[in-house]
DNA sequence: GCGAGATGATTAACATGTTAATTGTCTCGC
DNA sequence: GCGAGACAATTAACATGTTAATCATCTCGC
């Protein structure tokens, strides 16, 4: 470390120099760390009560996705519980390692992979939903009712808006 | 695989086992959920062109929160660029390394580290920041300055509703 | 001034995000 | 029916998220 040296007068030049340089707008008021600061302030209340029982919170949006279905393909439950494949790969096997969830292959497709929810996996969430359930009321209750799904529509409205916005791809890669 | 059989009538039984149990509010509109949903919305509109310049996500929050200053200790830093102490350390790690920023220990307290960006780095911002700068200007004309605004003040006030609710740690830990 | 506790930063260990490469199966056209 | 793509899933490799542990320094009471 240290090959850096103001030469002559240039302490203060040295201080003033990264002030202010590269024009953005205020970082901290960004829409991406608005929805990071406002997701984390939300997951940080649920965090706590999952790892209780060793859940993570991806593990707990597959468990969910499961309960509602009888059985889900791979690609399928990948987009309910908006995970990359790659992610929703390892997390099942450790699922299935704990006996939370089975797996069996699609008869007319061996490609495919058919996942469901055990009864030990059942078992678990009628455990964990209900402080689940309560938290989120909480949060609804401090928040208020009206003003959360109004920004849950518009949040849903600026997944819209984005949805045509492709890649920007810059013709020639 | 494959210890799992339902014994007699159990075919159609274990077919809706998993159907409808343990009753939970639909899964794809809890507000986390919504929250990473858009929040991916937003990024998956920005990473190609930080790709373009071998730059994640993060390391780009470090260095335009250091563009806006002189210097600021490591623990500020986090704080500001909302990153874990852990992951800011490995990647300044990889930003001092790549001569993006540059390090210094504070001359009063030697456990505190101090961070800069450094010429090299800013030169790398004044290319990255005007494509940055061209996508959030699109992304608010699609989804309309007002109501831009109005989330930003709703993702706010959520995070400001939330603040209080410490950890459940349910009396006994 | 010394030693116990507090504090700043890093490291460790494991889980997930992210893109690319791989593997196994399928689908077609021929 | 076979071989070239297409497709589903996994694996690989690396970066970050997350919690716990460690290391160095500092603070303060005594």
């Amino acid at each position: 470390m240290a090959q850096k040296k103001s030469s002559g007068s240039g302490k203060e030049k040295a201080n003033a120099k990264a002030t202010r340089r590269v024009p953005m707008r205020d970082f901290s008021r960004s829409l991406p760390m608005s929805l990071l600061r406002a997701r984390e302030a939300v997951m940080r209340q649920f965090r706590p009560s999952l790892r209780r029982h060793d859940l993570t919170e991806q593990q707990w949006r597959i468990l969910r996705a499961l309960a509602a279905i009888d059985a889900i393909e791979v690609t399928e439950l990948a987009h309910t519980a908006f995970l990359l494949a790659p992610s929703l790969s390892r997390i099942l096997r450790d699922l299935e390692a704990r006996g939370l969830i089975e797996r069996k292959t699609a008869e007319t497709d061996l490609r495919r992979g058919l996942v469901s929810i055990s009864d030990k996996g059942l078992r678990l969430m009628e455990v964990v939903a209900p402080s689940s359930e309560a938290i989120y009321a909480a949060i609804t209750r401090r928040y208020g009712v009206r003003k959360l799904a109004a920004l849950q529509d518009m949040l849903g409205a600026l997944e819209a808006s984005l949805a045509g916005m492709g890649q920007p791809e810059e013709a020639g890669e």
